[in-house]
DNA sequence: GTCTATATCTCGATAGAC
DNA sequence: GTCTATCGAGATATAGAC
C-alpha cells in the first residue's frame, strides 16, 4: 500500500463525515484514523476544515457517481439497473451496520443553511448526479424532460430511503422506494416505445 | 402570549436543530433564542442535551405528522393530497430561504450511528409517519401491503427531495419527486378500482 | 424556577523545532 | 513534510445564591 498521507486524510474524512456528519467529526479524530498528524493536515489543507470538507465532498461525490453508473451500465436494461442500484445500496447498508449510505447526504443537510462554500460543493455534486442519470435515461429512449424528472426522482427516493433505512435499521424503505422508481421508469419506457 | 419557559426552549431547539442539526447547535444558542437561562434548561431537562433532543424529536415529529395529515384530509382525493403535500413543502422552503424542511431529517442522519437513544426516537417518529400514511392510502381503497409501500415511497421521496432542494436552492426536486409519487398512487388507485 | 459563575473538556487553528 | 505543544474560543455540565 502506497497511499500518501494526503490521501489517507481525505479517505478518513470521507468515512467519518458520511457516518457522523461534518460538525460531528473533529480534526483530531480524522488524523487519528488516518494515522497522520495535525500538522500534516494543515500542511495539505491550509484552509483548514472547510477546505478539507470541500475536497471530500467533491471526491466522494464523484466516486459514488461512478459506483452508481457502474450498476446502470452493467445491467441489461435501465429498469433492472435501477433495481440493482437500490439492492446494492441495501446490501452495503446491511453489511456496514447501517452506517454507510450516501457519502454526502448528512453533510449536505448540515451545511445547507450554515456554510455557503460547502453548500455549493454539495449542490454541484447533486447537479452532476442528476446530469448523469438524465443521460442514462435518455440513452434508453426517454425524452429529455422526463429523463431529467426520473433522474431527480431516483436520487430523491434513494436519499430519502437512506434516511429511513438508517434510522429504522432495516432495508424495507430501500426496497419500497426502489420499486416505486423502477415502475416509474418502466412506465416511461413503454410510453416512448 | 403565555408560553412557558419550557415550551420556548423546546420550540427554539426544534427550529435550530432543523436548520443546523444536533451537533451544530449549542445549548447557549438555544437558551439565547428561547430568551431563557441555562439554569432553566437544566431544570426542565436534567438529562441535558440528549434528553432535550429526544423530546424535540418526538414533539416536532408529531407536529409535522399532523401538518401533513391536514393536507391529505383537506384534499378532495389522495392523489391531489399527495400533490398538495409536496407543493406545500415547496412553498415553505421558498418562504424560509430553503431553511425549513423536515424537522428531524438532519438530526436523524447525524445520530443514526452515533447516539442510540436519539436514533430510536427518530425511528419511532418515522414509524408513526409510515403508519399514518398507510392508513390514508388504505382509506382510499388500496390494499394493505401496497398502501404501506406507497407511504414509505412518499416519505422517502419527500425526504430525499428536501436534501436536493435545500442544497440546490430550488424546488424542482420537490416537484419531480411529488409527481412521481402522485402517479404511483394514481396507478394503485385505478388498479384497485 | 431563575440566574450567574465557573469547572472541565474539546474544538479548530497556529507556531516552531526537526 | 512531520511532529508536538499550546492558544483562545466554545462546548456541555454543575454549583449555589436568590
Amino acid at each position: 500500500m502506497t497511499t500518501t498521507t494526503r490521501d489517507r486524510i481525505v479517505g478518513a474524512s470521507a468515512e467519518l463525515f458520511r457516518r457522523q456528519g461534518y460538525t460531528g467529526t473533529g480534526l483530531k479524530q480524522i488524523v487519528a484514523q488516518a494515522e497522520a498528524q495535525l500538522g500534516s493536515l494543515y500542511h495539505f489543507f491550509p484552509g483548514g476544515k472547510e477546505q478539507l470538507g470541500q475536497e471530500v465532498i467533491r471526491w466522494a461525490g464523484l466516486l459514488y457517481q461512478r459506483l452508481v453508473e457502474g450498476f446502470m451500465i452493467a445491467a441489461p436494461d435501465v429498469v433492472t439497473g435501477v433495481r440493482d442500484v437500490f439492492a446494492g445500496a441495501a446490501e452495503t447498508l446491511r453489511q456496514t451496520g447501517y452506517a454507510d449510505a450516501c457519502p454526502i447526504e448528512t453533510v449536505a443537510l448540515e451545511v445547507a443553511t450554515t456554510n455557503e462554500p460547502l453548500r455549493r460543493a454539495t449542490a454541484e455534486v447533486f447537479g452532476s448526479w442528476i446530469e448523469s442519470g438524465t443521460r442514462g435515461f435518455r440513452r434508453a429512449g426517454i425524452r429529455s424532460h422526463e429523463a431529467r424528472s426520473l433522474a431527480i426522482g431516483l436520487i430523491a427516493a434513494l436519499e430519502g430511503a437512506f434516511v429511513l433505512s438508517r434510522a429504522m435499521r432495516n432495508t424495507e424503505p430501500l426496497e419500497a422506494a426502489g420499486e416505486m422508481v423502477a415502475q416509474a421508469v418502466e412506465r416511461a419506457i413503454s410510453a416512448t416505445g
